[in-house]
DNA sequence: TTGTGTTTTACGACCTCC
DNA sequence: GGAGGTCGTAAAACACAA
């Protein structure tokens, strides 16, 4: 089996037989050259059909050897420190990858990730509550449709019996003032609606355009 | 067991701020 | 110019249905 240099956090194993790495964290004070620093072993790691070897393109055998899961108790630190910041000074940093036995550049990493869930699920509360709002206002407005729908109906109702009516005072103000000495004002009979000044639209204040507004004059001009 | 979709860890590119 | 941010993405780890 062979040991490479992977980063200050973790060994990676690997054998080419089988062209699979495990990663470890890092076992404390793993040994180094000079005793100083934790050595950083590492172990470029082939991708399907990859033909890498030493040498070759760093970056992409960076991008191979990663992956160091977190414990459930570092999770839970990192969680509860995001929770109470979200950004992090590096005197911050250092202090929490300190205590949780990591990296800096992982914890960095951990909450450059953790912001992005954050904000996806923010900006996914956010579409959720817009959506709602959305979908009520389309409830809203088919039922002023559904409204104005009606009203246009009695409105043309309305209209056809005025000219009925209408029709018919002429037709008997010509026939009395030829028959009888009474006035057309004495046998004036009230015009009934079927919807009159008190009628309840039923429409929210604020639908109330200058239309709608006019119209209600004219209305009201009628019944006055 | 395996195929597939989702989540998590990590990195590079680029940007902003001091 | 360096530190730390976001964004996009790769790939390991994981979950789960078939």
């Amino acid at each position: 089996m062979d040991q490479a240099v992977l980063g200050s956090q973790a060994y990676l194993y690997a054998t080419q037989t089988h062209n699979q790495c495990i990663i470890v964290n890092q076992i404390d004070g793993a040994p180094s050259g000079d005793g100083s620093k934790p050595v950083k072993r590492r172990r470029k790691r082939r991708s399907k059909g990859s033909s890498a070897t030493n040498g070759e393109d760093v970056a992409a055998i960076g991008r191979m050897l990663r992956k160091r899961k977190l414990t459930d108790e570092q999770m839970n630190m990192l969680e509860y420190s995001f929770e109470n910041e979200h950004k992090l000074e590096s005197g911050r940093k250092e202090k929490i990858a300190r205590e949780l036995g990591l990296d800096p550049r992982q914890v960095a990493v951990w909450f450059q990730n953790r912001r992005a869930r954050w904000k996806n699920k923010k900006l996914e509360e956010e579409y959720a509550k817009l959506k709602s709002q959305y979908d009520t206002i389309l409830l809203g407005q088919c039922h002023l449709e559904s409204q104005v729908l009606k009203l246009t109906e009695q409105l043309s109702e309305a209209q056809s019996e005025i000219r009925k009516l209408s029709e018919r005072l002429v037709q008997e103000t010509s026939t009395n003032s030829s028959s009888s000495s009474l006035s057309v004002e004495a046998n004036y009979t009230p015009i009934e609606f079927e919807f009159g000044p008190d009628t309840n639209y039923n429409i929210p204040f604020y639908m109330m355009d200058n239309d709608y507004l006019q119209n209600m004059e004219y209305w009201d001009g009628l019944y006055v």
